[in-house]
DNA sequence: CGGTTCAACCTTACGTTGTAAGGCGACCTT
DNA sequence: AAGGTCGCCTTACAACGTAAGGTTGAACCG
């Protein structure tokens, strides 16, 4: 009837967006656990399955999630003119820029951490602090451990950043097969750290990311600074 | 029937022990996924409710293994002669210890992460690497930082050490309230920072453990870490 | 204009999850 | 021997993700 048409036009149509902006609202208000199909799609006003029509299935809601998180950080680091001639700076601006918006999520850090894949938007972030470091003198070697260091900070990763899951998509077999170039181009620093990394690794395939070598490096890091701070 | 009986017989009865160890081999095996009460019964050959009698629920089946996984380190700690004299090597050779029995359960550090509560043997873990930088000369106010630091590194946390999850249940109250005394007994160190944190603390209440600062005291040890190692 | 197509949304249903309620047999105590 | 307790099981339920297929309004096309 006339009543139902207008009443279906009132509403809003579906979109990935707002489907995405659902789930976080309500992720902040009442945590991760409370984002279930059917919990989402009331929220929208809608019914479980009518969210397949614009997400293939739970797991890429949650993807969907971090990779809203994500885009705001990316979003907020460019909303300020960051200090580019002093790296340190930058970096700690960027990664308090991150931080504030994790906390504005506080589900997001271990969403992340659980995801079996990394969203492009994330990569972009990385980028951005690799450049920094670079600029300001970093050898590659030393902003890949600073980045573990970093990113276990404000992510609290325990798992590598670059290899998040035991499932077989990492970054290096995925960067060797599809678009490296594309890569090569939209991420310069961070694809020229990589290859270095990788040729400069005894086991080039599969070493180039030594955890346990990150691990003591980011130890002795805070180590010798406690050291020093102990007056 | 007496087939029946010594069936029954030869089944070792069922214990909080064996069943939390039937849940760290299945979460080593398949993850923490398959950590499921059907699934963990089925492993022990009996069925979901049995578990019931052992652990109250799903929950503190999770924080079982967290419990089983922290005494682990403890454990293994304690079968090491510490180099008490340099209380580097001592805070690293917890850490390090720490860290490999996380690698031993990838699931472990994730878990720890998502609970509610912090199991007596962390806080026991905490009081060893605290004692070991106090006696190493580093304030109470140095150490605190410190623990959250590598705590970050160990655990991957970017919550917050001490005050777990969004549940009431924070530290503070439960130490305020209950055995406040057993604590300061048992964990000498740990006390003797927390009372030391509080009375400095602007905000004698919630604000001794201002993540904010702990989290730029980190930052900057990382970054003048980074900046020194920049050759 | 009537008929077809199609996207968006809904209904139903299945298997799996955690767990509340209660049953049943073997042992312990008195 | 009677009764109680302990340990395990059976049954049942609500909520979960999602496969399969139905309905409906709009858009297109002859």
């Amino acid at each position: 009837m006339t009543n139902i048409e207008s009443m279906r036009a009132t509403r809003a149509p579906l979109t990935r967006e707002r489907v995405l902006a659902a789930a976080v609202a309500l992720a902040d208000a009442e945590g991760i656990a409370a984002v279930t199909m059917r919990r989402v799609a009331g929220e929208l006003g809608v019914e479980a399955m009518s969210l397949y029509h614009h997400l293939p299935g739970k797991a890429d809601l949650l993807d969907g999630l971090v990779d809203v998180v994500a885009a705001e950080v990316a979003t907020e680091i460019a909303g300020r003119d960051l200090p580019a001639e002093d790296w340190r700076a930058e970096v700690s601006a960027r990664c308090l820029t991150a931080r504030t918006v994790m906390l504005r999520h506080p589900w997001a850090p271990g969403l992340m951490g659980s995801r079996s894949t990394v969203p492009p938007v994330v990569y972009g972030l990385y980028e951005g602090v690799v450049g920094a470091m670079v600029r300001g003198g970093l050898s590659y070697r030393l902003a890949h451990r600073a980045l573990h260091a970093l990113g276990s900070m404000v992510l609290g990763f325990t798992q590598e950043v670059f290899r998040p899951a035991e499932a077989g998509g990492s970054l290096e077999p995925e960067l060797a097969e599809a678009g490296l170039a594309a890569i090569v181009d939209a991420l310069p620093y961070t694809a020229a750290m990589i290859t270095t990394e990788m040729h400069d690794a005894t086991d080039p395939v599969l070493g180039w990311c030594d955890s346990q070598t990150e691990f003591e490096f980011t130890l002795d890091l805070l180590l010798d600074g406690l050291e020093r701070a102990r007056a």
